[in-house]
DNA sequence: GTGAAAGCGCTAACAA
DNA sequence: TTGTTAGCGCTTTCAC
């Protein structure tokens, strides 16, 4: 069985008591220099940690935050957990990703075991599928510190990190618009998101202002994100059928810009379409059907998120004033 | 500050005692059925959740298992991570992930990190620059459990997990030969990684089989596994200047085809060539140049190694037997 | 400067 | 069937 030393095997072996050893090793100044020196020495050489469950359970703090994102095959949230884990670290704390497969339910279950104490604090971004929020505001409610990321939950009270969607998805559009495209579709993610209805306020407004109508049949929401089988190619197919075929397609996230460029070469269509979308992708330039895209700053959201969830842990005083910060994306053209 | 319930606030409020609401809540058979309904009605309608930070100081066990990839956002992990949790979520296992990023130095720390009885066993791919294993072999002489898969370290007795490494490279290598290629190279990670020497000899015996010399020219590494800035592409620069240039490249890792591909179009090559190499990217297919390549079964190795740990932890006797699983990959054309 | 002891939330041996 | 209590490893108050 794995069995690490404790401070009782040091207060044995050195002849001192449990406490005189705990604040030695933690540098206590009411210890003498020479006792210090002896039990860290004696620490080292037989290579001890302090066991950090029990620790936990005195100080009713695990000094670990959750993430929860739908899934980590995603480069936008494998990039922003690269900053995550980039602030965590120094700071001292520890990073447990999970992944809600953009499912209510494992949402659900995956923040409550998060929660009650086995982590100090939750950054999330919500799953597709998520309606009811109740499972997250009960928990803050009680207290536990939320900091919300890309989809986030407007009528939260905490602090929040976005990019600017509607800005990005303005610049696609515009994109589109700019290559003589006039039917120009939107391929959307769940409808209740927050990224979903801000990307869509983006799309809308450049085709307004270049005078172009906004045709509701030109927008297709994947309730699922894209995590539901056939899901995209349905959607891709609905848009291909219509009457009027679109010139173009504007995606909204990284998991439909695939699909719908897989549905695409499954038709054996597409050469006459022109894609753009948001992704974080590093192959986007290798891809046949080329996609010019919306780059945002992940890590950079990540690395905030995480400085704002920790302020909010180490708060002596529950914190009143929340912001939101909204960051500049970039985009990218391939063609 | 997050203040959750505790048996005791149950115990008060039930007018029992602390005892007697544990064992109720474990479905005790020496507890009334009553003072069970009880218990349990009020339980769940506090929405009460054992503090599992004093269960594990209890137990001296967290119901928690470490994984240790290179990194998430690779399909070939996500996908063998998605195997792992499958398998431990029904045994009542937490999945703590951690990431490498193929670097010697974060693959030490994130293990010692997982090890002192935060997690109860470790499931471990290495990092690309390992190439000392004192910090792994350590902790399992301390009888930390330990299973290893994809990167296995050979030398060290414990249960493992790998596909089929040489036949999958075997197989691939002897496509480029049947597309009529002679001259093929071979992109490889890191030397000492088992998966390397294992793709390499699939590599070398197709070449064989066929007649063709092995050139060691041909045979490029990447120390980092790709994850350095600039090593793929400077390997692949190598072996399109060398004076017989290649006809074929049979690339041994997913990051490493990706690295490739992203080189040949750099310098606006690689019509001529063609690739062949392990990836288990849902994108392949949209690649422009097309990447046919053998497939592992992640999820699968995933399951297997997190059913050999979980055995391994809840072993009643140390476990004497160890078995190395080789599962079958299979190859997808593209072109 | 050091030690004894209580307590964090939970379980389990022992009592009743 | 239920309650009392000690103890998991650590920190911290209070004595000395």
């Amino acid at each position: 069985m794995f069995k690490p030393t404790t401070i009782k095997d040091i207060a044995k072996a050195l002849n001192l008591s449990t406490s005189t050893v705990s604040r030695a090793l933690r540098g206590g100044y009411e210890i003498s220099e020479e006792t210090k020196k002896i039990v860290l020495e004696y620490a080292e050489k037989i290579n001890f940690t302090r066991n950090p469950i029990a620790l936990s359970l005195k100080e009713r703090r695990s000094y670990s935050i959750g993430i929860i994102v739908c899934e980590v095959a995603n480069v936008f949230f494998s990039q922003a957990i690269a900053g995550i884990e980039s602030i965590a670290y120094n700071k001292g704390y520890h990073v447990v990703i999970s992944q809600s497969h953009d499912q209510y339910e494992r949402e659900v279950t995956n923040i409550q075991h998060l929660a009650n104490r086995s982590v100090d604090g939750i950054i999330i971004s919500l799953a597709a599928e998520t309606k009811d929020y109740t499972h997250i505001e009960k928990l803050h409610e009680q207290g536990l510190p939320i900091v919300f990321f890309d989809r986030i939950l407007e009528s939260m009270q905490t602090h929040k990190v976005t990019s600017n969607n509607t800005q990005g998805a303005f610049e696609a559009t515009e994109f589109l618009i700019s290559k003589g495209c006039k039917k120009i579709a939107h391929l959307a993610n769940a409808p209740q998101l927050s990224i979903t209805k801000q990307r869509q306020i983006g799309y809308e407004d450049a085709l307004k202002k270049h005078g172009i109508p906004v045709k509701n049949e030109y927008i297709k929401y994947c309730e699922h994100g894209g995590s539901e089988k056939g899901e995209v190619e349905l959607a891709v197919k609905s848009l291909l059928n219509l009457p009027q075929k679109p010139d173009a397609i504007f995606v909204a996230s990284d998991r439909l810009s695939m699909g719908c460029l897989a549905a695409l070469k499954k038709y054996n269509t597409g050469a006459d379409l022109v894609i753009a979308g948001f992704s974080n992708s590093d192959v986007v330039d290798l891809l046949k059907p080329s996609l010019s895209c919306v780059r945002q700053p992940a890590f950079e959201m990540g690395r905030i998120a995480t400085e704002m969830l920790i302020n909010l842990i180490e708060s002596k005083y529950p914190v009143e004033e929340f912001e939101t910060k909204m960051l500049n994306t970039t985009f990218q053209i391939n063609e």
